[in-house]
RNA sequence: UCCGGGGUCGUUCAAUGGUAGGACAGCGGGUUUUGGUCCCGCAUAUAGGGGUUCGAGCCCUCUCCCCGGAACCA
């Protein structure tokens, strides 16, 4: 471990084994990069980041961290078409979000020239050349699996001829898809990778940072590795779709005169999650489609829309550490995070009572006018958050699923005779209740003893049960946005190929309740706990929004399913 | 079809030739002014065959299954 301090929101999760930390442990034992360690976090800049890339993120720079290195953020930006500066701001400020300091960011498009002169070297010395023929020549000649393929009739190409070429390839007199630099490597490889793969194409497109100064692109191949080289990364950590690039990876470092070491690459598995989908393609459709709001729509896993939804930073950082590194290909369940989650929040936040869908419940032998002022305590797991008060009257508002005129098995709430207790205030006990022309409940009445204010009965007989209330005369509104996941398959697509059969309707539902004064007084981006209701944060935006951040565990429901 | 990577409780991560363990999920119980938290307990796993070894989840071998790989995407 680093002994370095802890950013404020660093795990406290201890840190488990795995076998990147391990790989590294082994390299500065036997002092291969002298004892040196730098990683980066590379993403392309063609959309908002995700939770799984919250996971590539914790290792990419929490084993930097963790050795003494550095880890540094650099775009990938090889390709014109797809991507755009909008992301770039918002990509380092989900990284600094996460409590990591990304610094100045990179870009391999910086190194867009340096690349050209090793392009040109590799000419030089025999192993590149360039190829005129169109795009599904070069893919019908690679062969196939277990099929080797044929070369290329410019592979022989002088290095004159060659250079001739890529240069005026560069200059922009040639047009798109005319001609490619591939490397020489080896067209009968079984690895299908190193069949002469493509480093450059033309593409007179404008560069989100180079502007109209290139119109040769390098391929990811062709860049990535060069990059780390260039920068001086010892440690390049990607995921398992890599794992056959690796070997191009090397090819390509074996064959320049590098400036330093030679980077080694690593792959691990990506995060998935159940219930949840992470490409980019898709998240993209799902607001395009307008079935959520935004990318920072809180139903999504987007490291925005889980920041609005008010997912601690420290929750989502022990989660990372805890699910651990390994090469197996696997999805976690999301009941895993929201355990985090809760973990996290039932230390951290404050507790309010809100009443999300109303009905009246009237205290019949409430002394006319009186009001009562109740202490509660913010956090039963941290004293130190104090108390508040809240007033009685003798008439408030509860949860509509905490009466039932015919009780199901084992309900322990308000039933007509049942008594039940009043959070902090008194036992109730049920006399009757009224419904409207349909029979649903408009109002329950009550008589309250008096002996038993603050909750406590002194001839010491119990209740089963305690439910919240808001006063119906200091209540304010709020608004609470309730959401259950996206999709209704823990594998979203995997019924019929397509992710989007399995999207769960109304997945949002906003309530228009009730709640006790000392909401007013929650800061946005603030998450308090709605009593026996889950966790809600304050949207960002102020009003009085509150997103569901996730629900308590609900015994009661797996009771009810349980007799069902 | 060829190459590569994987396969341990329901899920996931450990065990690095020496008692298969944790967490989540599930189930049962206790505590409780949140059917929350907390505490205690239960059940469930080394894909299969052969081999090496005093001893194999781990090493060898064969088989099976899953994932990735033939963009001028990353």
């Amino acid at each position: 471990m680093s002994d370095t301090p802890s950013p404020a929101n660093a795990p406290d999760t201890p840190a488990a084994a795995n076998f990147v930390r391990d790989l590294v442990r082994a390299d500065n034992q036997q002092g291969t990069f002298g004892g040196r360690v730098q990683t980066r976090f590379p993403p392309e800049p063609n959309g908002y980041l995700h939770i799984g890339h919250a996971k590539a993120i914790c290792v990419d720079f929490g084993i930097a961290e963790e050795f003494g290195g550095v880890c540094k953020l650099r775009f990938d930006d090889t390709n014109p078409v797809t991507e755009e500066t909008e992301y770039v701001d918002a990509i380092a400020d989900d990284v600094r979000w996460l409590g990591f300091e990304p610094g100045e960011p990179l870009y391999a498009s910086d190194y867009f020239e340096q690349l050209y002169l090793w392009a040109e070297h590799l000419i030089i010395t025999g192993f590149a050349y360039v190829d005129d023929q169109d795009s599904d020549t070069i893919s019908v000649q690679r062969g196939g699996y277990g099929k080797p393929g044929i070369e290329s009739p410019h592979r022989n190409r002088s290095v004159d001829e060659n250079l001739a070429l890529f240069r005026r390839m560069r200059s922009g007199e040639l047009p798109d898809g005319s001609h490619v630099l591939r490397a020489k490597a080896d067209m009968q490889h079984d690895n299908m990778q190193l069949r002469d793969p493509i480093m450059y194409r033309i593409r007179h497109e404008h560069h989100h940072r180079t502007g109209d100064q290139w119109v040769l692109y390098p391929t990811y191949d062709w860049a990535h590795g060069q990059s780390d080289a260039i920068e001086g990364v010892t440690h390049s950590l990607c995921s398992l779709e890599f794992d056959s690039h690796r070997a191009l990876y090397d090819w390509y470092l074996e064959h320049l005169p590098l400036p330093g070491d030679q980077p080694r690459q690593t792959e691990f598995a990506r995060l998935e999650l159940t219930y949840t989908v992470t490409s980019k393609r898709k998240l993209r459709q799902l607001i395009d489609d307008g079935v959520v709001e935004g990318w920072d729509d809180p139903r999504l896993p987007t490291l925005r829309a889980l920041r609005r939804r008010g997912y601690p930073v420290s929750a989502i950082r022990n989660f990372c550490e805890f699910i651990g590194v390994a090469k197996t290909n696997s999805r976690h369940e999301i009941e895993l995070l929201e355990w985090f989650i809760r973990n996290e929040l039932n230390r951290t936040a404050l507790r309010r009572m809100a009443v999300l869908q109303p009905i009246k419940l009237v205290v019949s032998n409430w002394p006319q006018g009186h009001v009562e002022r109740i202490e509660l305590v913010n956090n039963p797991e941290n004293p130190a958050d104090g108390v508040r008060t809240v007033e009685f009257n003798g008439e408030v508002w509860i949860e509509d699923d905490d009466f039932k005129a015919e009780p199901p098995p084992k309900y322990f709430r308000l039933t007509p005779g049942s008594e039940v207790r009043l959070r902090g205030a008194f036992f109730v006990k049920c006399t009757g209740f009224t419904t409207d022309a349909d029979g649903n409940v408009t109002e329950v009445q009550c008589t309250y003893d008096p002996a038993t204010r603050g909750g406590n009965a002194p001839d010491g007989r119990k209740v089963k049960a305690t439910i919240h209330w808001v006063s119906t005369a200091h209540a304010v509104p709020v608004q609470a946005a309730l959401y259950e996941r996206l999709f209704a398959a823990e594998v979203p697509g995997e019924r019929t190929g397509d992710p989007f059969d399995d999207i769960r309707p109304n997945s949002k539902v906003v309530r228009a309740g009730v709640a006790e004064a000392a909401l007013g007084e929650v800061a946005p981006g603030q998450v308090v706990q709605f009593e026996r209701l889950g966790y809600f944060a304050k949207d960002p935006a102020g009003d009085n929004l509150f997103h569901r951040t996730v629900g308590l565990k609900d015994e009661w429901a797996n009771v009810q399913k349980r007799t069902k």
